[in-house]
DNA sequence: CTGAAAGCGCTTACAG
DNA sequence: CTGAAAGCGCTTACAG
């Protein structure tokens, strides 16, 4: 005997009458209606969406698409969106999409064709192709956070721009000399996060008659960032009086190195990042913040929006958001001499 | 027409045999299965699990309970598990339990109690007994990670002997006026791991004879690792020689509030830490390591280990997983005089 | 405004 | 070994 029923029975209702008075979708009593939730609240009555799904084609359930968990960015991102969801009544089916991943081509092929998901969140991934064809074939709604995607509306600060403003506050100090450290993967750098950050970096040391300073590219992990920085400084004659990161976990990276190699920062090295990492104000990094968490809350006001009225319209393409430049202790002019 | 008559049709069946042959539950002519299964490649046939669930009442996915994603260890945990889970063919469903949190209550009212996940992972969640109440009612498998739960399955290592190991490694070196800066909440510093590191840290001091050291209480953070260190280290006639940081997390804030006080690390101030954090080779930090990403995994298998013989053989309810000391540098002799 | 009936996409006794 | 039928727990036209 199916739940309903029993709320149904005691309510002295039909099922019909149960389900309509529950869900709030067709005309109802105002009395019958009290009672039948008050029939469900004594037997702790609880849809199932699973069985619902099967009619309505919702499942009340929304998948996310995340290269990592653990980076601050993403681990923002994905509590922004989990808590959004909940206050939604939504499910969050986590896919860990990692680059080389075994399971990468399963999560299309199968996971997601499995049909449970109302919509897909793709953080920070990027999409071959193939991949974006698949997705969009499942005829969902799908929202793009961090990494702009082709053709979906996508959320996300732009890179060029908080890259250009990281490195024109080092040029207005007075720096000359300013390596940046970022992202590698040259392969793809074109669209990416990486690519553009590196683009911003040039395009403010050509306008300000610069030489393009030296990249030096790694990985968005704080360890990694580290190794590059000591490369990046390790040679006194050459050393930058300036690092310009393209997140703050690379800052960070980099200022332990230069603690290492006894070089005192901000007096013989200034260092910028991007992101508002949560240990940022720790190492008084000078930084351009974003807020990961609040972006995913709004990826999943677009996504359900966009489940209600599926046709009508769709969000712009790309959405940028807000930068907030924060000055702390970690740049200042550089060394005289 | 639902997508298996198609793949019946094809293959010139029955629904009932292309279910059997597909599911592989029942006797199906081999002959019969191949061309079943020619014929659901052929459309790209993914069963429903939802369709599936209601007759079956397996939903092929897990709900995991978790207070952080965004700290090294639960995601570590997270991102093992979802690995352990996707290879199984398992979704996994994300809550986010957080200790004060908002939507705490509604997980378990409302979405544990909606019927769609066929199994829990609760990590490092302490439950009231209301809320264990709640979930063992669920009469789904349970499996607790991080800490231990009462009468529950659990998987984690053994934070008391952690702690100790931690300490006497201090003591054996040399130390004498060792400091803990460990997890607060005194409130059920009974069961939880703040609790059983300290309770380690003074054991190892007392059966060394030596004085209990102070507890500095903090959140098992970075940050806040930081702030309770500048306290710890701050007065240099109090300055203990060695601190025990409850995790790595609090270790690299020590470091890092060590250095801003111009205190040598290992020469004036050795730090051991707990968890083997991506970070601690960066930081030269010895510490007891575990290894989360494959706890996540254990605690999958043992999750659909219960699923598949719901009745016989539980596994033991509290499993104790390996530790390995790692010593770098940040440890060393306790300065002279 | 309400109820009886059909049906969502599957799986599983039950016959044969 | 296979198929026809029933049914999982819901929701939604369709009558009334």
């Amino acid at each position: 005997m199916s739940a309903i029923a029993d709320v149904a029975r005691l309510a002295g209702v039909s099922k019909a009458t149960a389900s309509r008075a529950l869900s709030g979708h067709g005309y109802v009593a105002d009395e019958t209606r009290e009672r039948v939730t008050a029939a469900a609240a004594e037997i702790g009555y609880i849809a199932s969406p699973n069985a619902a799904s099967l009619i309505t084609g919702r499942s009340k359930n929304i998948g996310v698409l995340i290269p990592f968990v653990n980076r601050w960015f993403f681990g923002e991102l994905l509590e922004g969106i989990e808590s959004a969801l909940l206050g939604e009544g939504y499910d969050l089916t986590l896919y860990n999409l990692t680059v080389g991943g075994i399971e990468r081509e399963r999560i299309f092929d199968f996971f997601l064709a499995r049909k449970r998901v109302d919509a897909i969140i793709a953080v920070g991934v990027e999409l071959s192709a193939k991949e974006l064809e698949l997705l969009t074939r499942l005829g969902k709604p799908i929202v793009g956070v961090g990494v702009p995607i082709e053709g979906i509306p996508s959320l996300s600060i732009d890179d060029m721009t908080a890259a250009r403003l990281a490195t024109e506050h080092l040029i207005s100090l007075g720096h000359t000399r300013i390596a940046h450290i970022g992202g590698g993967q040259a392969e793809r750098m074109g669209h990416s996060v990486h690519g553009k950050r590196l683009a911003g970096f040039r395009q403010a040391m050509d306008a300000a008659g610069l030489p393009d300073g030296d990249f030096w590219p790694t990985e968005m992990s704080m360890p990694d960032g580290f190794s590059a920085a000591l490369q990046a400084l390790g040679d006194p004659r050459r050393r930058p009086t300036a690092v310009f990161a393209a997140c703050d976990e690379i800052a960070f990276g980099t200022m332990i190195a230069a603690q290492r190699l006894g070089i005192q920062v901000p007096g013989e090295l200034s260092v910028v990042g991007i992101d508002g990492h949560e240990y940022a104000e720790m190492f008084g990094l000078t930084t351009i913040e974003q807020k990961p968490r609040e972006q995913g809350g709004l990826a999943v006001e677009i996504a359900l929006a966009m489940l209600d009225d599926a046709a009508s319209s769709r969000p712009p393409t790309e959405t940028l958001l807000p930068l907030r430049f924060m000055v702390r202790s970690s740049t200042t002019s550089p060394p005289r001499g």
